[in-house]
DNA sequence: GTTTACCCTTAAACTATGTTAAGAAATGAG
DNA sequence: CTCATTTCTTAACATAGTTTAAGGGTAAAC
């Protein structure tokens, strides 16, 4: 099995040996997904966690009254997981699904363990990954607590010029906490300067 | 120099030598903080993590206008840094200061890599440390996209009652996002049922 | 123990965002 | 290629949250 992606992502943080890469490959899959097939459902346990190499996977709540909330995206590069769930082995509430026909690596919980007590050094890339991630969230609490939709909205399209081109507004919208209608307003206002 | 809090707390997630205790100690410094002294400064390099032994400290960010941002507070048992700027070695745009008189425990930049280096399951204490950080912020910014305010300071009130004891008002406000007044109509209407 | 600075509340007018409904445009599946 | 579905836009009206201003209450600091 070809992780090469995911070694690839690894060994951006740090240098492999050959029988590393040889153990994690024998501990990951490679899964195609495909647009709007579910990982992972609300209510079902979070097994693993997905690290997407080509297309872009969501994760999101729904409410009682059927209304969806975008809490991530995961494109190209990026892991996906209900982590709280994944260690605690309670139901998720949360569920991923593709929004484009994807590829992602899945670890599941035992051979993620595994790696861990096996290769140390992965603790700390799994360390640094989650660092990077929560500076990311902590910009987007910044950014929902201090600024309006409009520029929240040009932050979206800054940050991830890429996923704008990729997803329908209403996924975005839903992403900011505003309404599509909204949303279609602010990019018009947006658009005449 | 007892670091016996900072050490307790890693000891919850995992045991330590002797020698582990030791080397951790001489790598930490306990510091008092007044009420309203600054830790961080926006402009300047975030050249520690902290742990809150006891007290209560913000972290937080002022716009073009002078408006105050609250991104975190973090009380007994907490940790508080710009990890970003902390690791990137970029000035930080945050504040960090005490909102109540304070103990922390502090490693140093140097310090705390030395002791990745030295005592290698601090990796995996700090990954998971953060790993439920990052649970927690996702957990706000599901609010913050799906909730009211009034949801939302209800949520807070659950989640921290101790601290809707000891924090002000306004402190609270900026956290979830709103006005103090808009906080004070919200907090008369959940009064009368 | 005053005094000063900060904090809380209220209310009216204003702005940002949500809701509903409907038609037009774009896109995926066969 | 074409149908079915999803997405985008618009507009009128409704609600959530802000702004400004003012008075009274609390708590920190000297």
């Amino acid at each position: 099995m070809n992780a090469q992606p995911l070694i690839d992502h690894f060994e951006s943080f740090l240098p492999l040996s050959d029988t590393e890469r040889q153990l994690i490959e024998s501990r990951v899959a490679r899964r195609i997904v495909r647009r709007k097939e579910e990982i992972l459902r609300a209510g079902h346990l979070c097994r693993h966690y997905s690290f997407v190499a080509e297309g872009c996977l969501k994760m999101y709540v729904v409410d009682t009254k059927g209304v969806n909330y975008n809490i991530q995206f995961a494109a190209e590069g990026d892991w996906i997981a209900d982590i709280g769930g994944f260690h605690s082995g309670k139901p998720s509430q949360a569920f991923i699904e593709a929004v484009e026909p994807s590829i992602v690596f899945t670890i599941e919980k035992e051979d993620l363990y595994h790696l861990y007590r096996s290769i140390s050094k992965l603790d700390r890339i799994f360390k640094v990954i989650i660092e990077n991630k929560f500076v990311e969230l902590q910009n987007r609490v910044l950014q929902n607590i201090s600024s309006t939709a409009h520029e929240r909205y040009r932050s979206f399209v800054e940050q991830y010029p890429k996923l704008v081109q990729r997803l329908p507004n209403t996924q975005i919208a839903s992403y900011l906490g505003i309404t599509p209608e909204f949303l279609s307003k602010v990019r018009k206002d947006l658009s005449r300067h």
